[in-house]
RNA sequence: GGACGGGUGGGUGAGUGGCUAAAACCAGCAGACUGUAAAUCUGCCGCUCCUUGCGGGCUACGGAGGUUCGAAUCCUCCCCCGUCCA
């Protein structure tokens, strides 16, 4: 039981080859995570999900505290039983909802009150609130309550926010050593800064200091340049504890995931593999593939030549358009499933490559494809 | 044979004198999506010309005429379709 997290090599470009044990199973890092807010990745069965030897979901509490509740997940036997994933599974704690709910919302040093997107009801969201909710569904590895805001936010602004995130953090670790159990879940804290260097630097001293058992990356990806993810991302993992798993919050194209692993990154999660698949969004070996396009309507061949997936094998490019054009669930569940694929497979290759100590080469080659 | 109702752009269907190349929806086409208020959203969607502009020309509301400065909208005749009565 218990966690137990370790660095077996790195890279001379400074990715790190892992092993996260957790109390449901090991996750091999750097590891992606599909995202499953509502207890639920759109679209793939739990069985699915194993075939694709999806690691570790993600789970939202905002979400699952609005519906169907956290008490009654609780009372299921947690979040693991209740949706039948006896395999690792994080809870985001509900601050990018705070940032992407903006007009309902209002924060303040005590939490964020907001109004729910589902009948409009008043909530209240403190960092002891969200990990009570979360301590409730039982995830093996939980986040603290952030303040994410937009990029590019004046210096003043993002101060205001990392500074409040910081005390959030603090509090809820505090709140934790209480009520929480670390041999059944992991708190990680999540540095915040923007795109501000010095306010990177500083936050990621600070919660390094607080002595988390692992670290998060937050605020990033959220509209700034790719450089600017990945400076702003260096300056951090160059700071953060390097015995900690660290975790760079809803990341990335296919193309960026090794650069964040280059930045020695261990997980990342993103909605492009399941959301872009609901939208016709295709990821491959040679890059998007807009399948609903006109140009599939009779084409015979894989979506991905390359890819070994049970989708690519079995189906053809003109028939998954033709999936979409009629509005048939089909659609998403089979994209869905061939984009996760195709990102797990990438980060099989990754760590492949981190082994071999081929990860610059490797990244040569498979940015040349992709782009 | 008679009485009503109706014929609008690829489809459904608004519009009853100018603000109408004509609402809305669908279909079609192109695109966006980075800790999921997303099986969503955005743009284009008669033809054509150019110095691509809240630009010009042409064609268009069953057909042919007419009234009017101006007609999908009003009048006349004709052709279709539906319902009912003989």
């Amino acid at each position: 039981m218990g966690f137990q997290f370790e660095v077996l090599t790195t890279d001379p470009t400074g990715a790190r080859l892992g092993r996260l044990v957790t109390p449901h199973g090991t996750i091999e890092t750097p590891a992606f995570m599909p995202v499953g807010t509502a207890a639920t990745v759109k679209g793939q069965t739990q069985r699915d999900l194993e075939d694709l030897h999806v690691q570790v979901l993600l789970a939202n509490t905002y979400h699952l505290y609005l519906r169907p509740g956290h008490e009654l997940i609780r009372s299921m036997g947690g979040l693991h039983q209740f949706m039948s994933w006896p395999h690792p599974i994080l809870t985001d704690s509900g601050g990018f909802q705070v940032f992407s709910l903006s007009e309902l919302r209002k924060v303040t040093d005590d939490g964020v009150r907001f109004r729910s997107h589902l009948d409009g009801s008043e909530h209240f969201l403190s960092p002891e609130k969200a990990l009570e909710i979360e301590i409730a569904l039982g995830a093996d590895v939980i986040m603290v309550l952030d303040e994410c805001i937009e990029a590019p936010s004046s210096e003043p602004r993002t101060l205001e926010a990392a500074s409040r995130t910081l005390g959030w953090a603090r509090r809820s670790r505090d709140y934790f050593e209480i009520h929480g159990d670390p041999a059944r879940q992991m708190l990680f804290g999540i540095v915040q800064g923007g795109t501000h260097p010095g306010l990177r630097r500083e936050n990621a001293d600070a919660l390094g200091a607080l002595n988390f058992p692992g670290y998060a990356i937050g605020g990033l990806a959220v509209g700034e340049p790719h450089e600017v993810t990945c400076a702003m991302t260096s300056l951090v993992t160059a700071r953060l504890p390097r015995d900690r798993p660290r975790y760079l919050m809803g990341v990335g194209k296919p193309e960026q995931l090794i650069d964040y692993a280059r930045l020695g990154i261990d997980m990342m999660d993103c909605v492009l593999p399941t959301r872009g698949a609901r939208h016709g969004c295709l990821f491959t070996s040679e890059g998007r593939l807009l399948i609903k396009s006109a140009r599939y309507a009779n084409d015979p061949r894989p979506v991905d030549e390359r890819c070994r997936c049970t989708v690519c094998r079995r189906y053809s490019r003109a028939y998954l358009r033709h999936l979409y054009s009629a509005g048939e669930l089909l659609a998403a569940i089979l994209s869905t499933h061939h984009n996760l694929y195709f990102y797990l497979d990438i980060m099989r290759e990754i760590r492949e490559a981190i082994r071999f100590g081929k990860l610059e080469s490797f990244r040569s080659v498979l940015q040349a494809r992709l782009k």
